[in-house]
DNA sequence: GTCTATAAGATGATAGAC
DNA sequence: GTCTATCATCTTATAGAC
């Protein structure tokens, strides 16, 4: 892996762990093994690192999430195999960890990535709810759109729980508490 | 209001806007139209300010909850009125936007008051839950407090995705969505 | 109680040698 | 491409006058 690419992942770690206005460039250099040149000469500044590592990262995001959504099985199989699947709970979620860093959220080209990968996953989840419709799991009378985010928005609030309480136990409540609510719908 | 209540006060105002990390003794004293050492006569530092910063954030928090959930109505409809009751969805929860920052989740002292609110908050949903299911307005099997967990992260999880969106609209529904399923429940 | 002065270290870059 | 200065500014205080 090439200088830039230890770059480029070690600032997805710092941004993770510490966020945007938590995370500088010595920091980041530190950790990937370079120096200031190196750095400078591959990126134009911090701004630009971030961007490329949140595309990164988002990439990531979406084709992990694919892997159980895209699977075999009745939609609300597929969607219980995502909730539950393992987790780096008390990490939280490495884009929507981002929505509360001031920096990202005021500025359009940081937040965009973040943006659409958080609407894209609710699309995906949109869709499946959708075959779950039509298949008969669902009432005809279904939000589809709605139920999506209210989906994801389980993940991203159980996250949040589990951090306060330094325990992943409300996060996996959360999840059990919206399957059952989808399990009896 | 005195120097140390303004003090205060900004604090509050800057941790909701940009976290922990993001927030410097300087930008709260200027806010607070108040000099360093105003500041560092009232408070030892920045985290002895920001603890008593986040203590009252949570206070104001649970009273506002208590508003709604502690009215009258079914166990259904107070939940309902809380969810949709007015709220600054962009600005995002002052409490769970904490959890994103490092300072404050790796230090007991500062993680204290946040756990404690969102764990709260969560014992009052599961009250007014396990009522409802008392009424008759939820089935005997339901777990109150599973369901609780989810409601609160839906509304945590929803300020994230809209201030990912820079809309509101993520955030209502997911709200709708949660709602839905817990009126067919 | 509030003010100004001072300070060691971090931050986010730029400049130029190699 | 990478390295080592260098730099202006910010950060988080402490010290002592008023």
């Amino acid at each position: 892996m090439g200088t830039r690419d230890q770059l480029i992942d070690s600032t997805r770690e710092l941004l993770w762990e510490r966020g945007y206005v938590g995370t500088s460039p010595k920091a980041i250099q530190q950790r990937a093994g370079a120096g200031q040149g190196s750095m400078y000469h591959h990126f134009a500044g911090k701004k630009e690192l971030a961007l490329a590592a949140v595309r990164r990262s988002a990439d990531v995001l979406l084709a992990a999430a694919d892997e159980q959504l895209r699977g075999p099985g009745t939609a609300v199989g597929r969607i219980t195999s995502y909730l539950r699947r393992e987790r780096e709970v008390l990490k939280g979620c490495p884009i929507g960890r981002l929505t509360q860093d001031p920096d990202i959220v005021a500025d359009p080209v940081l937040r965009a990535p973040v943006d659409e990968t958080l609407t894209r996953l609710r699309a995906r989840l949109t869709e499946v709810l959708d075959e779950g419709r039509a298949a008969g799991e669902l009432p005809d009378t279904t939000d589809t759109a709605a139920l999506a985010a209210a989906i994801v928005a389980v993940l991203q609030g159980g996250y949040v729980l589990a951090r306060a309480a330094n325990t992943p136990e409300p996060f996996d409540q959360a999840v059990s508490g919206v399957l059952s609510l989808l399990a009896a719908h």
